[in-house]
DNA sequence: GCCAACGTTGGC
DNA sequence: GCCAACGTTGGC
């Protein structure tokens, strides 16, 4: 069974043209340190799932695009790492406490599909996005309403 | 820059 | 295990 996920990002760090751009359009999705989130890439994600991507605290707020769980079970080297920001002292290689998935580039968006129209959509009233106080960055998208949104921002 | 809401930490 | 304090998120 597929499921439908929506991964936020920060477009200054790393923007749906970034992830176009690597090499096979595909990159690890490091350096998330929240455990409801890795919980998520780590348990719940399938090879070939689709993924909204979401730009974040930035001018233009809202689902830029779509890809794909391309690989699941990797570990986040980022933790390892002294000079990173994600570093984690508490973390080993023996037993690595941050895993993540890659993405794979499908579709950029023609236009943003902006936050605030979905909070418009009448059929939108699960999605993490329009619920109050919801600060998760990777987020579980039910089939609907996923369909839903994919026709919006394909339409705009 | 503000601030509400949430997650994490750590003393007890 | 509680909970206050703190740090972070993220829209506005």
């Amino acid at each position: 069974m597929t499921q439908h996920w929506l991964f936020k990002t920060e477009p200054d760090a790393f923007s749906i043209s970034d992830l176009a751009s690597r090499p096979k359009k595909r990159e690890g999705w490091d350096g998330v340190r929240n455990y409801q989130a890795r919980n998520f890439m780590r348990d719940d994600m399938k090879v070939d799932d689709l993924a909204f991507i979401y730009h974040s605290s930035c001018k233009h707020i809202g689902i830029a695009g779509l890809a794909k769980i391309s690989r699941t079970g990797l570990v986040d080297n980022a933790q390892f790492n002294p000079e990173s920001r994600y570093f984690d002292p508490k973390s080993t290689p023996d037993k690595p406490r941050w895993w993540m998935v890659e993405l794979e580039h499908i579709e950029t968006f023609t236009e943003i599909l902006p936050l605030a129209d979905i909070k418009q959509i009448p059929d939108i009233t699960e999605l993490g996005l329009v619920k109050k106080g919801s600060r998760l960055s990777i987020m579980p998208v039910n089939a609907s309403e996923f369909d839903v949104l994919l026709a919006h921002a394909k339409r705009s």
